[in-house]
DNA sequence: ATGGTGGGCTACCCA
């Protein structure tokens, strides 16, 4: 089974990369972020097209979530128990997504940016955090088959990005309060799978449009897949696809995925 | 220290 997450920064403008990507890497689940999109206006009759079931919670202009399956997939890629957003937790915005494929709980977020360390932002972050924290330990509970993945807006260590010095305790997306937040999910139990497989590797998820931050791999990893106790043992290889990042007008985040056997 | 680019859409935006 193999589970991919992709920040898309607007479904709209990105769906022929996805359907290119989808044909290429065939993952059987897909966690997408940033779709900026009403779901009235979610192009699932294309996406079924390319082979793909489809659940979304989105809006216009901001943030939006959508998790596909692939209809030949074990199981046909039925999504069961379909829950949007944070129960208990008031948000307009469209972050969170839970559908369960084929056994695994699967949970999307696209975690709050933040924008600066102090800013209101910033304090809704944590806020934020504090919630997918609680309701998880309750998830988890319910399914110990687990993956929790999309874009965390927070690098884990100093490997995973290009510049220490620079993305500092200070640092938005790198601040000590945001990563004792990421640490405070995985102590629940969780792994991050790709540096779980790939312990010394330096690979980055996301490179900012300005500066040829691409060219020059100024990047971030902040595209996480997170895995509960019982797959840990289950996954053989994750990594990153640098390609789709490289294509015409492309999003900045590239796709990571995670393979688990059977 | 500033501002660079991109998406969405015309904003005192968000990343």
């Amino acid at each position: 089974m193999k589970i991919a997450s992709w920040n898309v920064n607007s479904l709209n403008v990105r769906l022929p990369h996805l359907e290119t990507w989808l044909a290429s890497a065939k993952p059987d689940v897909v966690a997408l972020q940033e779709t900026k999109l009403e779901d009235t206006r979610f192009p699932d009759t294309a996406i079924a097209a390319a082979g793909y079931r489809s659940v979304f919670s989105g809006q216009k202009t901001y943030n939006g979530v959508a998790i596909l399956t692939r209809m030949d997939a074990p199981g046909g890629g039925v999504l069961d128990d379909v829950q949007a957003g944070i129960p208990g937790f008031e948000d307009a915005q469209k972050r969170v997504l839970a559908a369960t494929v084929n056994g695994v709980r699967i949970v999307d977020v696209y975690v709050v940016n933040g924008q600066s360390v102090g800013s209101e932002k910033y304090a809704y972050k944590l806020r934020w955090l504090e919630a997918l924290h609680a309701w998880l330990r309750e998830e988890m509970r319910r399914y110990p088959r687990l993956v929790l993945l999309g874009d965390f807006n927070i690098a884990p260590r100093d490997l995973d990005v290009h510049d220490p010095a620079q993305w500092n305790d200070d640092h938005i997306l790198t601040s000590r309060p945001e990563r004792d937040a990421l640490d405070g999910l995985l102590a629940q139990g969780l792994h991050d799978a790709f540096r779980a497989l790939n312990p010394a590797e330096r690979a980055f998820s996301w490179w900012d449009y300005r500066q040829f931050a691409l060219r020059r791999d100024l990047g971030l990893r902040i595209d996480l897949t997170l895995v509960s106790d019982m797959l840990r043992a289950e996954c053989v290889a994750a990594g990153i696809d640098k390609e789709p990042r490289t294509w015409e007008r492309p999003s900045d985040h590239a796709p990571a995925w995670v393979q688990l056997a059977g």
